[in-house]
DNA sequence: ACATTACTTTAGAATCATTATAAGTTATTT
DNA sequence: AAATAACTTATAATGATTCTAAAGTAATGT
């Protein structure tokens, strides 16, 4: 589990101050034995009730914006009124299930690599995303 | 290039009664020569230019859902503040261009099937959405 | 054909996630 | 220790979607 103080230089190097609130939040998010997802109300709930200090919904907005856009967090590609991330940020694909909100992480052995064989003239491929939509059994 | 009875049959075959706003938008969904995707509102604009009748929003957004949910669209996951319908329901995958807000179709030849190995106890699977998002090359 | 019932449409209000604003605060730089 | 630039905050604004309840229309029974 890192310290404050990595935390301080991990956003010290990526160009952010390195703010009570964005150390709380790393906290959150980084501190877990294992990577989670989450929406930005679950996030800003989890910091409400573990920490004593109360965050701005602007700032949880902005700080997961910024950690986004520096690849510490990934959106999750769902139609669901809330967006998810993940802090695992390595290659990986996801089960939702839609009636109960959950998401799974499913691991690259899990299904075999996919290529893309079409090409869009003057276009590069940023990220390829596979969402599996599971229902219960019955 | 269906003729309105034949929408009129479908939509009653379905339990939906074939009023003038349905078949109105029956007309703007499956009439085209290739199918497409669109955004309510695309789809609202559309239907006010090419028709005389202006049909209430919420009776647009009341239809697509209504069509969503007996498989006449589909729905497809991107993160986007509004949702994309797609009038081709054949199992085929998507391209999002983000900075253009554009979509376009992967065939299933395109890429290699899919196998998903890992299973949830009690759960099956009803979908599996593969979406590439592309940048424009540099 | 007419009445009854059930379903639809509609405009506008309500909701809810997200983004913008702009005033006050804090970290960094000089 | 100023000065500056970045950050946080409460609150307002936005915008897609859903809700509401009244008026309209299609289907059904007589």
């Amino acid at each position: 589990m890192p310290s404050s103080i990595e935390y301080i230089e991990k956003l010290r190097k990526s160009n952010l101050r390195p703010t009570k609130q964005r150390i709380k939040i790393c906290e959150a998010l980084f501190n877990a034995d294992k990577t989670f997802h989450f929406t930005i109300s679950d996030l800003a709930k989890m910091i409400e009730v573990n920490a004593n200090q109360k965050i701005s919904l602007a700032t949880v907005y902005n700080t997961i914006h910024a950690f986004e856009k520096k690849g510490y967090l990934k959106a999750i590609a769902i139609n669901s009124s809330q967006t998810y991330f993940d802090t695992n940020t390595s290659n990986h694909h996801h089960f939702f299930d839609e009636k109960e909100k959950e998401l799974f992480d499913l691991e690259n052995d899990d299904l075999n690599p996919i290529k893309i064989k079409k090409t869009i003239p003057g276009k590069i491929i940023k990220s390829v995303e596979v969402l599996v939509k599971i229902d219960t059994d019955q």
